[in-house]
DNA sequence: GGACTTTAGTTGACGACGCAACGATCATCA
DNA sequence: TGATGATCGTTGCGTCGTCAACTAAAGTCC
């Protein structure tokens, strides 16, 4: 039931880790900033956007940044902040990573998958997010 | 999408960890050791019932044991193997655990979606489950 | 302006896990 | 029987993540 979706998640990990180098929390990142007015975005925003601690994202901004696939850039008005701007070589990472990560999930939904039953997961899955107290 | 389902593993296991003390995959094992003939099971088997690694498995065991939760006995046909014992201690934390992890699930599921619709979630899961090379 | 609280981000210590290398045992087969 | 190869489990090392403690910079209220 459960250990569905954790194995799911730890194929497509799996699969983008072999074939980019890099993982999905990565991915995910890269993608938050990449699609962000002027391709930056705060630390702080990140962490909320994903499921990351303030630390952890402060963390993998900095293996992110070793990599050169980010740069951090202080905030004007914030002195405290930091923006994660996209790299040209992040960009580059993010467009092949893109295609290994939406093949892996087109074969494994929407080949298994009628666009009916997937609009109802969808559903399902909203609905689980919901908080429940 | 995706993360849906990684907030819900991880909202369950902090729910586990706050409540029991122990982490989702410590359950799991627990639960696995518990329900085998005469309580107990080899790491190795428990390894590929579950996603974690042999070594994974052996040093979570070893956090077990630790605990008193589990022990482990020499296996008498094999003398390469070890089995996972539950404890009697084991058995009761295992027990109280799965009334906060079952209250956990029944909140998130059984009050927010139809017999019906648990059905299908189901098929879909288990149609997930199938490897699509 | 000055005290107090809140927020942004970093860092140290730690936990959980994987991989690779290893010793020990078992299985196979000449 | 003895060599060869697979399998069981452990362990060293590296990675990724959290929490708690910390600094620096805002924000708030007198």
């Amino acid at each position: 039931m459960l250990s569905a979706h954790a194995r799911l998640v730890r194929d497509l990990d799996a699969e983008l880790q072999q074939a980019e180098g890099i993982t999905l929390s990565s991915y995910e990142v890269l993608m938050l900033v990449a699609e962000a007015p002027d391709g930056r975005r705060r630390i702080s925003d990140l962490s909320s956007a994903t499921l990351l601690s303030l630390s952890g994202v402060s963390r993998l901004v900095d293996r992110l940044v070793r990599e050169d696939l980010l740069a951090k850039e202080r905030c004007d008005d914030d002195r405290r902040g930091w923006f994660a701007q996209i790299t040209p070589a992040g960009r580059a990472r993010l467009e092949s990573a893109r295609g290994v990560h939406r093949a892996g999930v087109r074969r494994r939904f929407l080949t298994a998958f009628s666009a009916e039953e997937l609009r109802q997961m969808d559903g399902f899955w909203t609905r689980l997010e919901q908080p429940t107290g």
